[in-house]
DNA sequence: CGTTTTTGACCCGCGC
DNA sequence: GCGCGGGTCAAAAACG
């Protein structure tokens, strides 16, 4: 079992100031990995190892490379409830995921997504999911462990300092 | 044209 | 059994 979640706080704003990015504290909430269900879904029960990684990400606007696209939204601006239509609750840890659903969340104002490892055998799953209390965390919730390297280039430093930390931590 | 996202439907467990 | 909340499927749309 494996419960990892790194905090980035909202004002971690510039994407070379590594300081503040490491922040673990490891949350007990856990998820039972329940075995799927489906069974016309092929070999749904793999083996799902019982290690779910948390990553706890601020908002920040110009954090992760490309998918970091955020319009408004001052950084000071304490106002609940405006849009944060960015994108950035993708957080790309290198692997390369499909999405294949979203769904609502109860106490949540926003959808949580789910997401599944394209690699050819890799049934890694993780659900990405915002927080409605201070909407600049994102709750990224990994189920499975890769048994495949890495795809992408991590090019930026914190990818690089993110594995670090998740690979230190095992 | 192959891959990924979108999105409603479907399924399942649980509480009442 | 029924409703609700949460997870997944799958067809169509969108994307590159």
């Amino acid at each position: 079992m494996l419960n990892f979640v790194e905090v980035f706080p909202y004002n971690f704003s510039s994407s070379t100031s590594l300081t503040a990015a490491s922040f673990n504290l490891s949350l007990n909430l856990m998820k039972d990995n329940s075995n799927t269900t489906y069974s016309d879904y092929n070999n749904s029960h793999n083996q799902l190892e019982d290690d779910t990684e948390l990553e706890l990400v601020g908002k920040n606007p110009k954090c992760s490379s490309h998918e970091a696209v955020v319009d408004d939204v001052p950084p000071t601006s304490s106002g609940f409830g405006n849009s944060t239509r960015s994108q950035v609750d993708i957080i790309d840890d290198g692997y390369r995921w499909r999405k294949y659903g979203q769904k609502a969340v109860k106490n949540s104002k926003f959808p949580r997504s789910y997401y599944r490892c394209t690699y050819q055998d890799c049934n890694v799953k993780k659900q990405v999911q915002r927080l409605s209390k201070d909407e600049g965390v994102v709750v990224t919730t990994y189920e499975g462990t890769h048994s495949h390297p890495i795809e992408k280039s991590t090019d930026n430093f914190e990818h690089i300092l993110t594995q670090m930390q998740i690979y230190s931590s095992c």
